[in-house]
DNA sequence: CTGTTAGCGCATTCAA
DNA sequence: TTGAATGCGCTAACAG
């Protein structure tokens, strides 16, 4: 039903070529038909089928964005950082979502394909051997953004280095019994930075001599309200930890509703470490591990750009930084 | 480079045609080259071109979500609800965050294609007429969402009396100083939410007898930290409220937090309503209006494949319920 | 400077 | 049940 650029050039009597070259700047155009032809896409309200043009073209012009924990702020906060230039650019975005382990594995499975998009950038997923197989395979230039991998270009921190320091600064202040709250360690969804977290807090303890109490560690799914639930076990228990590092903020926020419901003050009887630094920790005057969420939205897209522009570019491990943010949820032990 | 179809019929010694057809079912296949056909795929690792297959179907398999504010929560939880849909659908989802005028226009102007999407479902904009005339001349299937308007299919609340029941809850409780902290009313942006709230506030302010004091309201970006600068200045006035009603939820807690810097006691001394009801309400223990964010993204796709499905289904105008939640920030003057 | 043509990869019709 | 041919809308190479 919409015009065809057979149409306008009919009716700017010329032949479809020129169209497409004034549509396109590929060639010269005479002033005069250019006009001609200018006038007739206006009249026709014309606008080049995108379908047609991607097939020509061998390219989709589409980005493709793999995303799970969708509903966490910090992965919106990424997310926003990587549209923010994606939509300067040419191209389109494709948006995945991934909840659950049978969408990622269908994702990552149907997604990287060429012909289906011409950039893929994949947030806070481990790719498998086999996803690796795909990705390279299909040859589709591809960024992990919060993850890491030998094969693939990656815009990471070091998760365990952050989670130590957090630890850390909590063992400085004099605490001893420190929990631990995160995501489960062992899901399937391929995500690392809940285990590079634990190592951290594991390596700080042990630096310090303090034995590792399981006890104090909790897992659980990363909601606030799971967090809370964990917390209030660990706040109940015979020897309570006296400071928490939980792997979000978002459920540091459950642990600190947590010592609200039994009515432990926090920082007074409770220390809290959140990480992220989203911008409800600052609301909730969260001492936290800030990380480059934008950042590394912006960044990646970048690092795309610059592989789909140059498919040789040697393998690109871009480390950002963190920090660690005190605010108010942290104290001595009493 | 990836195989087409064409490698796949040599390999398998049939034409294109039977190979189509298994992919799509589309007419039955011997089972004995049907398994031909399947080795061939599997052995070359075909995948369909979507490009190809889109241009020869007329459809792109592709719908346009168009979406601003997207950094606030409330924004995100409607996506989240449409993309649970659109998981599950054969649709790809190219994603449009709008953060400026310009882009709106420009998103507002180019998207609505046939031929780049076959559906479009825009949140939380009024499309100008200009608008409305490109999405009706461009017959995609569109729906709206937290917005209405007379000639296109919409899921929509009543704002203007969902934010009179917030105010008059408070003259309820007492208050007759209620102040109102906003969006920008006039902005360019084509969001009418802000001006709805403002009147539900008028009118509920005129029915109570109680004159509408223009100092008592407050306008400006959407963000917390204005919330909490424009708290500030109404929480300073000479004779400041003892109610807040802000415009939503992120608004709340900035007011939440200029009470804090102000050691005022909330809700002793200053009673705040916000407006959503986004997560991190139930946290700061708002009262709040609670609207159906998510619903609202799995009713508008809903709608938009019904439209998709009927193009002359009669016209859809939805309205979602809102609630007020009464938490704890709220309390009859002191 | 411009018109014509081939072909991108696929679904589908028409024959067989 | 199947193969061959046509066309989707466009770009780019070719020829004028």
């Amino acid at each position: 039903m919409p015009a065809t650029i057979h149409d306008v050039a009919k009716k700017a009597k010329v032949g479809i070529g020129t169209v497409s070259s004034v549509l396109n700047n590929s060639r010269p155009v005479n002033e005069e038909t250019r006009k001609r032809v200018l006038a007739a896409i206006a009249e026709l309200d014309f606008v080049p089928n995108s379908s047609g043009r991607r097939l020509s073209l061998g390219k989709t012009h589409m980005i493709g964005v793999v995303i799970p924990y969708f509903s966490t702020p910090s992965q919106v906060e990424r997310l926003r950082g990587a549209m923010s230039v994606l939509a300067d650019s040419v191209y389109d975005v494709s948006l995945f979502t991934v909840e659950t382990t049978s969408q990622r594995q269908k994702i990552l499975k149907t997604v990287p394909h060429r012909g289906r998009i011409d950039g893929l950038i994949i947030f806070s997923l481990e790719p498998t051997e086999e996803d690796l197989q795909q990705i390279v395979q299909k040859d589709v230039p591809t960024v992990l953004v919060e993850s890491k991998h030998a094969h693939l270009h990656s815009i990471y921190l070091d998760d365990v280095a952050a989670a130590k320091e957090a630890v850390n600064y909590l063992i400085t202040l004099g605490h001893r019994k420190i929990g631990f709250i995160s995501d489960r360690l062992n899901d399937s969804f391929g995500s690392l930075f809940s285990c590079n977290r634990y190592k951290g807090y594991c390596q700080a303890l042990k630096e310090a001599g303090i034995p590792i109490n399981p006890e104090y560690h909790r897992q659980g799914d990363v909601s606030r309200d799971k967090a809370r639930e964990m917390a209030l076990y660990l706040l109940q228990l015979p020897d309570p930890p006296t400071a928490i590092f939980a792997y979000s903020d978002v459920q540091a926020l459950g642990v600190l509703e947590a010592a609200r419901d039994l009515h432990i003050d926090v920082p007074t009887d409770l220390s809290v470490i959140g990480y992220d630094d989203i911008e409800i920790a600052y609301f909730a005057r969260l001492t936290t591990v800030r990380q480059q969420l934008y950042d590394s939205g912006v960044k990646g897209v970048r690092l795309l750009f610059d592989v789909m522009n140059n498919p040789n570019l040697p393998l690109n491990c871009i480390q950002l930084p963190t920090e660690l943010v005190v605010r108010q949820t942290t104290a001595p032990p009493t």
